[in-house]
DNA sequence: CTGAAAGCGCTAACAG
DNA sequence: CTGTTAGCGCTTTCAG
């Protein structure tokens, strides 16, 4: 691989003045800059960013920490981060963390060993406070953070709950479900909330047979609708806890003639791509993952420019309500 | 960000000592070593991995080049190319393309910049013979490689094609039509091929007005089985181009109370996630994403040991037929 | 405008 | 076993 020696030595001049020449520095001829520009391009040169960024003590490169790639909320915000890192002339190093903690641990030590200049992290777990601090780099989480000084980006879960629970009884359903998801789960906790909340402020009564909690998957959805059906006073709507659930739910109605709406509203949380298809065309709130990653980029810029001192950003990204056929 | 030195310097010894300890060398007493270790954690030393590279001319990093990060497909090699590489050591640059030749030939350079050992690319567009060879780098294309010498990974469309066939044949479809993507796509033609040749060999007729290209989307497919169904003599299966085409075909078929299977065999290709859901249940021929992820930094890694020699690997990927409720 | 020289943090001979 | 020293390829003073 040929080096700026290599340039100065066949165009007789100091290596230092084609480093200059190169970086479009001023203190230089234009006579010897465009010789040399033109000498760079004919031998192939490509400067080493390596050593550039030993010296310049700056990487222009980021970290994206998710736990899964190929899911598709993290695949669009991969893209999301991705395209904005790029805009602002940052490489980005994608990890994935497999939703091991220790994992998580172990890539955030390489990241910082590769000194990138900042992290975007969607944790796996719970952090302990404190221990992402100490990493000493600008970052920003997808997640409530903790007591410490850290920035984070999240989805206003109580906004989107509320418009769900809004948007159903709007269109007159009186008995509505909620499908949550795992119980102890944020996300899950802070919707279960603004679905009693806006029960009673509807005058409808909360009742308790018609909570339920679980997987955010396909199976638990179809089997708790089930469960649902069962009672002597079945529900007439459900807000579940994501697509899949309620793409579950969707499927025991299919399947038991159930007419969606007519019988039983549905209404989804994510909008992940399937909800949208028109074999499924499922009602629900969508979580803008473009605004996420965006506005997490944004923030990890902001971080940089501080850094050592942290911005300390609190940004809730406002979900979008998606009718589609299912209410 | 504390350096080799500050450690040489508390401990007392020479900075080239505590570059051996920390790696482990033998020729360090190991009670200097474990001082220094020790030291080193209190100190929250963390090696620089960029000084590393640079002497060491190497920098554990490959670069993974695709066109759309949030594409499911490509999102499913990422994470299994992540993870492979992970295994061997290597950490990943993701870079996308957005489907954009400029683009591509822009991240090329900036990964070469870098320095990684070694790239894997989906080619945005066909590529001329040459220019990619000229980036002395080892790479592995998701591609048929042109007449150079790079490696690639494909899957085996002519086989998809063939179980996809046989499956419709052996379970007595007789008028099965083509559904196909885009025209000039490669796979579009490889595929097409061996349609008819399963026809052929089947003893059925190969009927032309069966036979219709367009685009690997829903509406493509919907729009496409319309005309079908009002030939004079429809076909009473398809064998479509992609997924999307085959579930937009299946959208026509509930929306005209066509019996999916009875009346109508539908298969798709490329096994999407929404495919195995309940509500679509899509018999369908895999690519499987893992295998070509998994093979194309297997190939990668034999390139990166032989470079500057070209292992010139010609990989075919066998397909799987999913069996399940469309025919 | 250009060259000489120092140094980014680290590894790896080469001497002791 | 340990220290000294020379670079890896580049940017950036500091002198001319």
């Amino acid at each position: 691989m040929i080096t700026i020696k290599d340039l100065a030595e066949k165009a007789g001049v100091s290596y230092a003045t084609v480093s200059r020449a190169l970086n479009g520095r001023a203190e230089v001829s234009e006579t010897t800059r465009a010789r040399i520009i033109a000498l760079a391009q004919e031998m192939g040169y490509q400067p080493n960013a390596v050593a550039r960024s030993l010296v310049s003590q700056k990487s222009s490169t980021i970290a994206l920490i998710v736990p899964d790639v190929s899911n598709l909320f993290f695949a669009d915000i991969t893209m999301t981060v991705h395209k904005a890192a790029d805009d602002h002339g940052y490489t980005t190093m994608v990890c994935n963390t497999s939703w091991d903690p220790a994992k998580e641990q172990e890539k955030l030590k390489i990241m910082v060993q590769q000194r990138v200049e900042g992290i975007i992290l969607k944790p796996t777990a719970f952090i302990k406070p404190g221990i992402l601090e100490a990493l000493s780099l600008p970052l920003v989480l997808f997640w409530h953070a903790m007591d410490d000084n850290l920035s984070y980006v999240e989805v206003d879960h109580a906004a989107g709950a509320q418009m769900a629970m809004h948007h159903l009884i709007e269109k007159g359903y009186k008995r509505i479900a909620y499908l949550g998801g795992v119980e102890t789960s944020p996300s899950n906790q802070i919707r279960q909330m603004s679905y009693q909340k806006a029960l009673q402020e509807a005058g409808l009564p909360v009742d308790p047979r018609l909570i339920s909690y679980g997987s955010f998957s396909l199976e638990s959805g179809f089997k708790r609708l089930g469960s649902l059906m069962r009672l002597e006073q079945p529900p007439d709507a459900l807000f579940c806890g994501s697509d899949l659930i309620a793409m579950g739910a969707l499927q025991y109605a299919r399947n038991h003639n159930l007419s969606v709406p007519g019988d039983l509203g549905i209404i989804g949380f994510d909008d992940v791509a399937c909800a949208s298809l028109p074999l499924v065309n499922l009602t629900t709130i969508e979580q803008p993952r473009d605004e996420l990653g965006e506005a997490a980029l944004k923030a990890l810029l902001d971080e940089i420019s501080v850094f050592p001192k942290r911005t300390k950003q609190r940004i809730l990204i406002k979900p979008k309500l998606k009718i589609r056929s299912t209410t």
